[in-house]
DNA sequence: TAATGTGAAAACCTTCACAGCT
DNA sequence: AGCTGTGAAGGTTTTCACATTA
């Protein structure tokens, strides 16, 4: 059962529940109702049952959720039952921070490429990749069937990057350059932007007490 | 002119206008419409007039915005035309590319301290400042005038350095641990996590062409 | 003429409240 | 008794559309 059209907000949230239910396997807890859940995540019960709601009933009232069934349902959902594959474009800091970090394999994305223009950095080891000049994108992406890039190059590139990576048919992009880049529909890029969040969060600490 | 009560979608849309003003200024651009903004911006007119509109009339009829006034005043809005002292804690890989991170001081931002529980990092030279312990916390952040702590560690580590980072009276924590940990109200936590910006992408992948 | 600023309308999202199931 | 799933109510945000002004 998959639905018409689930408001972007919803998706959001929904890997809010996954991580929550995790965490509540490791604990070895089966069951949990959208009140307890709505405690560690500081939500509404009333919210969660609505956004669960866009995708089926996976509850059983009077009790609640499995939660191993819930999580195996809304990592299912999310297209978390398979394992995505990925390239990082830009090996300065940030983007061999990225390729180093373990927090990706364990969720379902595993970074197969590096890639990065300047031909200094060209057949260096990241982790366990070598780098790759931006010539070879397109081939890379399809022998190792990559459907995600990440970006983390410098703003006044990112442009030209995600043109690239479009024409590869990379089709999602987590974008970490200063820019929000234009994509044709059919692309989904998702910013990473530290100084926007730190530029609102001034905004309430110049207006505390 | 300020106001009762903005809504937050229209906080964190600030930043993006300033952003793009910013780029206007660079271009020699002295006004602009929200027509012209908007579809730099891919948002409507309307939304950037109602949402400049809450903190007042910045345009002019027939004609548009200045750009140097109206960034001149979302500056000011925003908090921006002061400089705000941030402490990174964690030095790892992240932390590290953090600290070594170009874009935060033109934007306001200044991180004037590294700390890290790991007592084989103390006294390490990270960019130019030496890693401290965590026990040097509470009277660094007063010596320096911290208001912002940038979080860097493990999932486990993180709500302890919340607790540690608010009791030493840092009201601003931007957290890139994969965990959302509680804070008391007049504390503002702003969150960077691409896992969980992956895991919304991938719902959108699975469900295209 | 051209574009702002803004009430009013429309769309969207959250919360309520309760029927219904276990 | 307890909790889900969900229409309906309530609240918030976006968009419309136009009076107003440079």
């Amino acid at each position: 059962m998959e639905p018409f059209e689930v408001p972007d907000v919803v998706v959001l949230r929904l890997p809010l529940y996954v991580r929550a239910l995790t965490q509540l396997v490791a604990e070895e807890t089966e069951v949990v109702s959208s009140q307890q859940l709505g405690r560690r995540l500081q939500m509404t019960p009333a919210q969660i049952r609505k956004d669960l709601s866009y995708f089926g009933r996976f509850g059983k009232q009077g009790r609640g959720y499995s939660v191993s069934f819930l999580l195996k349902e809304l990592r299912r959902i999310l297209g978390l039952d398979r394992q995505w594959r990925a390239c990082v474009v830009g090996v300065g800091r940030l983007g061999r921070a990225i390729i180093n970090y373990p927090g990706f394999a364990p969720e379902a994305f595993k970074i197969v490429a590096a890639f990065d223009s300047n031909p200094q950095q060209i057949g260096n080891t990241v982790g366990d990749l070598q780098v790759q000049g931006m010539f070879a994108l397109s081939q890379t992406v399809q022998e190792r069937d990559i459907s995600i890039g990440i970006l983390a190059v410098p703003a006044a590139q990112a442009q030209s990057v995600v043109d690239q990576l479009v024409e590869s048919r990379v089709r999602g992009i987590l974008n970490y350059a200063p820019v929000a880049p234009q994509a044709p529909k059919g692309t989904v890029m998702m910013n990473i932007d530290p100084v926007l969040s730190l530029q609102s969060m001034t905004y309430y600490l110049k207006n505390l007490a």
